[in-house]
Order: C-alpha cells, then sequence, then structure tokens
DNA sequence: CTAGAGGCCTGCCCGC
DNA sequence: TGCGGGCAGGCCTCTA
C-alpha cells in the first residue's frame, strides 16, 4: 500500500476537486472492505465538503454532518473523474460531486477502508495512533523516551504506529538505511546520537517521498493517474543482492516481524 | 504485558 | 501455455 508519502500524495491531489463541493450521492459496490461499509456514510449526502484531512495513512472528508474516513489498504487508489466515466473491476466506492465529477475508490484487494465518524478524529481506529512523523511532537527526546528499556527490533519499533504513525514497509528500510542503523538492533541498545540520526532521516525521507510524489511499486498512482518518482530513489528497498549505491557491499535482505526488510550490512553494522 | 503468527483479498511473477 | 506456490506498500486479532 500506499505509505504515508503515497496517501498525502493522494490528499494533495484531490483537495482542489473537492473542498466546497457538496455531495451528490455516495454509490457503493461491494458490500464490505476490511469492514463493512457503514450505512451511516449517507449522511454525508447532501452535505458541503469543508476540509481533507489526513491523520497517519487514513484520510478524513469533512463535513458539517459528519466525516468520511478512508484508508487505502494495500492496493486501494483514489482518482477524480468524470461521472459519466463507467466503473471497472475493483471500482468499490463513488463520492459524486455537484460539479460532474466524482472520487473514485479503486483496490482490488479490499485491504482497505471507508468509515463514517460522527466526530472526526474521534473513530475508534484513530484514538490510539502515536504522533505525525512530520511534526515537532516527534523529536529525539520523545523516541528515546519510547525506546528505553525495550528489546524490540528498530525496523519493527518504528513500524508501530502507536509509536509514530506514517511508516511503512519501504521508508522503514530507507530511513534506516539513511540513519546507518542496523534494523536487527534492538532499540534499547541505540545511542542518543543515533535515536536523533534516527528521527532526521525519518522526516527526511517522508518528506522527500512527498515531494516526489510517492512510490510507484506496481498499483499506486497519483490522483491524476501518473506515478510517484520516488521508486528510483530507493537505496535499499527491493535492492537485495544489488550493490549499495554508497560503498557496493552487497544489499542484504531478511524478513523481520514477517516483513521483507533490507539493509546495506557495511553501511548499517549491527555493533553491539 | 509482549511477541509471533494468522488472516483478510486479488493479481502477478516465477518455476516446473 | 497452464498451473500451483509464494509474494506484495497494512494492520487487526488471536494465541502463547
Amino acid at each position: 500500500m500506499p505509505e504515508l508519502p503515497e496517501v498525502e500524495t493522494s490528499r494533495l491531489g484531490i483537495t482542489p476537486h473537492l473542498q466546497g463541493q457538496t455531495i451528490n450521492a455516495i454509490t457503493v459496490r461491494t458490500d464490505k472492505l476490511r469492514w463493512p461499509i457503514p450505512q451511516e456514510l449517507q449522511r454525508l449526502v447532501g452535505q458541503r465538503i469543508q476540509s481533507i484531512r489526513r491523520r497517519a495513512k487514513y484520510l478524513l472528508i469533512d463535513t458539517p454532518n459528519g466525516t468520511a474516513i478512508i484508508h487505502l489498504g494495500m492496493s486501494g487508489s483514489l482518482r477524480i473523474l468524470d461521472e459519466t466515466i463507467p466503473p471497472v473491476k475493483h471500482d468499490h466506492v463513488d463520492l459524486v460531486l455537484d460539479n460532474g465529477k466524482l472520487l473514485r475508490y479503486n483496490d482490488p484487494r479490499k485491504f482497505g477502508a471507508w468509515l463514517y465518524s460522527e466526530v472526526g478524529l474521534q473513530h475508534a481506529v484513530l484514538t490510539k495512533l502515536g504522533p505525525e512523523p512530520l511534526t515537532d511532537v516527534f523529536n529525539a527526546e520523545y523516541l528515546e523516551e519510547k525506546a528505553k528499556n525495550k528489546k524490540v527490533v528498530v525496523k519493527q519499533f518504528i513500524m508501530n504506529n502507536a509509536i509514530v504513525v506514517g511508516v511503512g514497509n519501504i521508508y522503514a528500510s530507507e530511513s534506516l538505511f539513511m540513519a546507518c542503523i542496523n534494523p536487527k538492533t534492538p532499540v534499547g541498545a541505540l545511542d542518543s546520537s543515533q535515536i536523533t540520526r534516527l528521527v532526521i532521516e525519518i522526516k527526511t525521507v517522508l518528506e522527500t517521498a512527498i515531494k516526489k510524489g510517492g512510490t510507484t511499486l506496481k498499483d499506486f498512482n497519483q490522483v491524476d493517474g501518473k506515478p510517484g518518482y520516488f521508486a528510483q530513489e530507493l537505496h535499499v528497498y527491493g535492492r537485495a543482492g544489488k550493490e549499495c549505491l554508497i560503498c557496493q557491499s552487497l544489499i542484504q535482505e531478511e524478513k523481520i516481524g514477517q516483513r521483507n526488510t533490507f539493509w546495506c550490512e557495511n553501511c548499517q553494522p549491527f555493533d553491539l
């Protein structure tokens, strides 16, 4: 799926089309995605869209009568299309606007979600999330406090949404490479300078990816249908057996916590 | 409490 | 060319 940069890219892409528009209809063509699509979503029909926000990898479409909460799962994507364009396979939800356009949600694997919240951020899927990585709340002091005495390996730690949101499998490997930290290091064993470096690199990698329109591996596209261009900047993800772009050592690959993880043994030594 | 595995789905790629 | 197996950007839930 879309990680945080891909979700933010989608938000930036749909916002100018949605803001201020009235929702004429919400068409649902599947019984359920990750969860059943709630009937209450229809309360947004006739409402004017006030704002489009992002929290973690969730998009929030706010109206005076409640908020639609959208998650793209592993394979979801959003497009702005003319309302006359017929749906294709896996087009599960349309948000029909009053300007002849619609927001169309496509998701082959159906791991995504469309939910309804009467009070935006109060929905249960949002209340236990950690800080946003691109805010000042996510800083070295915070992360060091959370990491203290923990044995979990750093790769899994930064992918834990209760610690920090939005760092998915691609950007976890990339951030650790940029910070020269081995993904298997127990997080409590990192020193202050490594924690500081990690925080900086997570922010930098995510911000750079947003500027490039996200990472297109195969099925992510921006709202206008174009791919994201961060894939060209990946240093380790998906590069197992290839030469490190910095030192020419071979990139390693191993499953950590059931997720493929990539690193350079020379640039990211395991030194405990 | 935590860690680890299973599960949700479809499409695609690989090897036979 | 066809088919089975394994794998994929997420994350919730169950078990030990």
